[in-house]
DNA sequence: CGAGTAATTTTGTTGCAACAAAAATATAAA
DNA sequence: TTTATATTTTTGTTGCAACAAAATTACTCG
């Protein structure tokens, strides 16, 4: 609802109807933290608690695994994924070269307008970050990030970078403490910006790199902390 | 059938059941450019083609779709996409940055064994070639390209690239002339043959990416020959 | 008390019919 | 002939019940 991801994986939105709703829905949950990893989710479940018959719950389901972002844990036993060390490796590897290549690009096309806008999510991060509003400064950094990727004017390459968030999402939430202490990312943010001002492709990538490797050390020290207990 | 793509987006195969092969056979028919591109897709056709219901051939096409693999074309009308030029270089551009980490991580794992397959694979591909057998040396070429990026051991990475081949894939059958005749992609392969075994990570990205910058400018001229028709 | 096994419950899948909406076709008017 | 409109057909979606298979629980035996 508050976050805007466009859609799933496809390019165009068309879709429309219960499963594609149950779909978006999910996804949300999912990105936000409600379903912690290892979370067995069932058709039915999802089917009641969204208020929809099975059909339409298990379709989103099935486009869910499809994403990566349900797994199976038997052959008829769905969960939500739970990252193992090499996952998060994997995937801040992919994120390094689809995120970085996404803020190349878009130092060729952001304005002032678009600088201007990044300016006032910073700025909504901080005061998130000043009152302790975990999921509010979690929500605009996904929205920074995003609002630079669109500018690169690469639909696809954006879709396929939110299937990597979709698939860090659900661990995110295990990461509060970082989060506030460390001011999560406000110097990478500041770099970006003034790379985006100058139009240096190079150092916009460079800046959105330091900032994925930060956010992996912090979910590694999570994940490893949330083994431990 | 003949080649084995592993499975769609996820990493382990667990999922089995009527739905789960019709997307299979249909991601094969995909690839193989059974269907030309524009080429409409309805659930009863799939359903009937498949001898199924409606019920998994509906989760098929929906699977595709979350693909890109399959397009809307309006509201109730799904189709073969129809690859703009725009959506090839953006393709390309996404190409070069994850098949490229792959190469460059492959390097690090293959060893002279890996080297003696992908030795076979180039023989196949040259005799195809020789005998003009499109088809086979198509499926070949794919053979040894993912047989490299196997080398890797980043199984989303390589699950990823594989929905990047089935976006491209049908297209590739207006690509026949060039093919044949231009010993599609021998020199790049040959190349990444002698990276490889002198474990030069930085050459065999360039030798894949090589490859992949001839493919993109074939497919270019395939597209546009196709469009002035 | 623990491990293996049987009974029970839960679960995903499938086929199908009904429905609404969109697409294709036929028709009529200019 | 062309464009607008009405009619018919096709299409995706949904809910649901039946089924087989897997997961869970209970139970028994050592």
């Amino acid at each position: 609802m508050i976050l805007e991801l466009g859609e799933g994986a496809g390019l165009d939105r068309q879709a429309s109807g219960l499963g594609d709703t149950a779909y978006r829905e999910m996804k949300e949950r999912l990105i936000r933290g409600v379903y912690e990893p290892g979370y067995k989710m069932t058709v039915r479940a999802v089917a009641e608690e969204l208020g929809i018959s099975s059909t339409p719950a298990r379709d989103a389901i099935n486009r869910l695994i499809g994403d990566g972002a349900l797994v199976y844990a038997g052959p008829k036993t769905v969960i939500v994924p739970v990252l193992r060390e090499s996952d998060l490796k994997e995937i801040t590897s992919i994120r390094l070269a689809l995120e970085g290549l996404a803020a190349e690009r878009a130092a060729l096309h952001g304005n002032s307008q678009d600088i201007d806008k990044l300016r006032q999510i910073q700025d909504e991060i901080n005061s998130a970050l000043e009152v302790g509003d975990y999921t509010a400064a979690l929500r605009h950094n996904k929205e920074f990030h995003f609002s630079v990727y669109r500018m690169a004017d690469l639909p696809y390459l954006v879709s396929m970078i939110e299937g990597l968030w979709l698939r860090i999402g659900p661990s995110l939430y295990n990461l509060y403490p970082e989060f506030a202490e460390e001011k999560y990312g406000v110097r990478n943010h500041e770099m970006a910006m003034e790379a985006l001002a100058e139009r240096d492709g190079a150092a916009l990538r460079a800046a959105f790199e330091s900032d994925i490797r930060d956010g992996y050390r912090s979910l590694r020290r999570a994940a490893r902390r949330n083994l431990r207990s």
